[in-house]
DNA sequence: GTACGGCCCTGTTAGC
DNA sequence: TGCTAACAGGGCCGTA
């Protein structure tokens, strides 16, 4: 389940490999998910961004190819051309110098767009992203004021993207636990939102360090699994003592996402 | 405009 | 042992 530090390890491995470089040819499983794959046939690489979760992919012609991994997706270099033997391959670009960058996607929850560099407007989650946790703009009463527009449950507006890009259902999870705010928190004041927003970029920034979380599925871009899964104090941890205050740690469904935390450290 | 629920997917796991 | 059902979850879309 990639978020933010995975698809920032993956976006750092690829952006040498991928920048001026060609797209001899390419191709796709036959779905409008992944079919704009094919889009960008002919053109040369200049750059590989990171938004949220998203990773942008800028050619020579003023386009981009807007990736989103899912929950399963993998980019990886092979040799040659594609790997067409395997069932979860979904879209595949052949490169100049006889290599192929494969996406595989075994629940197809990923997707690919081409669109005009910046305009956005097609893919509402990505348009109405929140700052980046490391931009300088993102103040506390910046944050304080974003949270403040819904009256959603905290983890639920969280995994909106609105207040803040990139983070999950795990991310969400360690930051709340280390801020030590309940997730059905609605509303929060000034210093408790500072507070959220410190732990915030700090599980992000230990989460790109580790070079993300594998629990199942997660490679990056050579085929490595992450450590940060080993770095977790609460996401999917229900049932066992709180790493502070050893109180079990509970969970329940929020959001349609299942949610940890801690009934004492994070008492509502 | 906002909130909410359902849907897309398939491998894994639990239960019978 | 083998089958079935539940579960995992990010983003989008329709409905209220």
């Amino acid at each position: 389940m990639p978020e933010l530090p995975e698809v920032e390890t993956v976006r750092r491995q690829l952006e040498p490999r991928l920048v001026n470089r060609q797209v001899l040819e390419a191709g796709s499983f036959d779905h409008p998910k992944f079919t704009p794959a094919r889009d960008v046939t002919g053109a040369f690489i200049r750059g590989v961004r990171r938004r949220g979760k998203y990773l942008l992919v800028s050619t020579d012609d003023h386009r981009e190819l807007v990736v989103h991994l899912g929950m399963t997706g993998q980019l990886r270099f092979t040799p040659g051309g594609p790997n067409t033997e395997d069932p979860y391959l979904r879209a595949w670009w052949h490169l100049d110098g006889d290599e192929t960058l494969e996406f595989a996607d075994v629940r197809r929850f990923g997707r690919l767009r081409v669109v005009e560099a910046g305009n956005y407007a097609g893919i509402p989650t990505l348009a109405n992203a929140g700052p980046e946790p490391w931009d300088p703009a993102l103040t506390p009463k910046l944050f304080h004021s974003l949270l403040s527009q819904s009256k959603r449950a905290l983890k639920t507006q969280l995994l909106s993207q609105r207040p803040i890009a990139g983070v999950g259902n795990i991310y969400a999870d360690e930051a709340l636990w280390i801020a030590k705010i309940n997730p059905k928190v609605k509303q929060l004041g000034l210093e408790r939102a500072g507070r959220l927003l410190e732990a915030i970029q700090e599980t992000l920034r230990q989460g790109v360090d580790n070079g993300g979380t594998t629990l199942r599925d997660y490679r990056n871009a050579e085929g490595g699994e992450g450590e940060n899964q080993h770095a977790l104090f609460c996401y999917g941890r229900s049932g066992e003592p709180c790493g502070r205050c050893n109180t079990t740690l509970v969970s329940d469904v929020i959001d349609a996402r299942t949610t940890t935390w801690c009934p004492r450290c994070q008492k509502r």
